[in-house]
DNA sequence: CGCAGCGCCTGAAGGC
DNA sequence: TGCCTTCAGGCGCTGC
């Protein structure tokens, strides 16, 4: 449903290849201030494809970056030069081989185009924390990081701030296997511990079957993923436990639902 | 400066 | 069957 940091690293693995090296020699957006800033790109040479947290970085030879988020729905297809625009389709560059699109219904995603690594105009993206695969992020970090707030920890993990990448899908799965209840707004050393492992795992996971598709997610080439016949927590409420067999319990937290185990995740 | 509240969007699903 | 309501929710922005 909602592409996180797996799905952004699927549609990053496969963009690549597609669009590194590439010109982009024409550029047209949807009007929204959301999507205009696509056309900037146009005349670039796209030398690269990177990611930081659930954003897409394709930086470009004149020393800017083209970013995009994907938000709730969006896509990257890589079509052919013949393929049909579809209503929408928010934003297409088109390569000296091949055009990309970017197709998002529900116009929550955002494309920028800004010089390369000024990331002020996109505050969450400034304010990220670690990449959740990097040295950095170690349970003495996560530890401190969530010990800087009283908001409940899954508010934190969505934040960005204290790890980058994590999502609701994720959060529920990370903190139902590190038994950390998602309202809690303390949490111990030993729970830091087991939260930052957990956070990987689920991560690791999800990149491994290329991703959630709940209903929008799709990679670049349109499949969809496999990760969600691997979800144990996420949208699994009034369904046992598959540690303890007890009721998993859906809740509100953040305003975001919430998916946990009452037994597991003691407060 | 941290955080609460709000707005953005539209297809899908459920109720009557 | 068809209309209406509710739900999904990441992030930027505003204001306290």
């Amino acid at each position: 449903m909602v592409p996180e940091l797996p799905e952004v690293e699927t549609i990053r693995r496969q963009l690549g290849p597609r669009v590194i090296g590439r010109r982009i020699v024409e550029a047209t957006a949807h009007e929204s201030p959301k999507f205009a800033a696509a056309v900037a790109a146009r005349g670039a040479v796209i030398e690269a494809v990177d990611r930081r947290g659930k954003y897409l970085l394709l930086a470009l030879d004149d020393d800017r970056e083209l970013i995009v988020h994907l938000g709730m729905t969006g896509r990257l297809l890589v079509q052919a030069a013949a393929t049909p625009v579809d209503p929408y389709v928010r934003a297409r560059w088109v390569l000296d081989d091949g055009v990309l699109e970017y197709r998002d219904v529900r116009r929550f995603g955002r494309i920028a185009v800004v010089p390369r690594g000024e990331h002020a105009s996109l505050p969450t993206l400034a304010a990220q924390g670690p990449e959740p695969f990097d040295g950095d992020f170690t349970p003495e970090h996560l530890w401190r990081a969530l010990r800087a707030s009283t908001m409940p920890v899954k508010v934190q993990l969505l934040s960005q701030r204290p790890v980058a990448g994590v999502g609701n899908i994720y959060a529920d799965e990370a903190l139902w296997q590190a038994g950390v209840h998602p309202s809690a707004r303390r949490v111990t050393k030993a729970q830091a511990a087991r939260l930052r492992d957990a956070i990987r795992d689920v991560l690791a996971q999800g990149i491994a079957n290329g991703g959630t598709t709940l209903r929008d997610y799709r990679n670049v080439e349109g499949g969809s993923g496999e990760n969600q016949h691997a979800l144990a927590c996420y949208g699994r409420g009034d369904e046992p436990c598959l540690r303890c067999g007890t009721t998993l319990r859906r809740i509100v937290v953040g305003a975001r639902g919430t998916t946990f185990c009452p037994t597991c995740q003691k407060r």
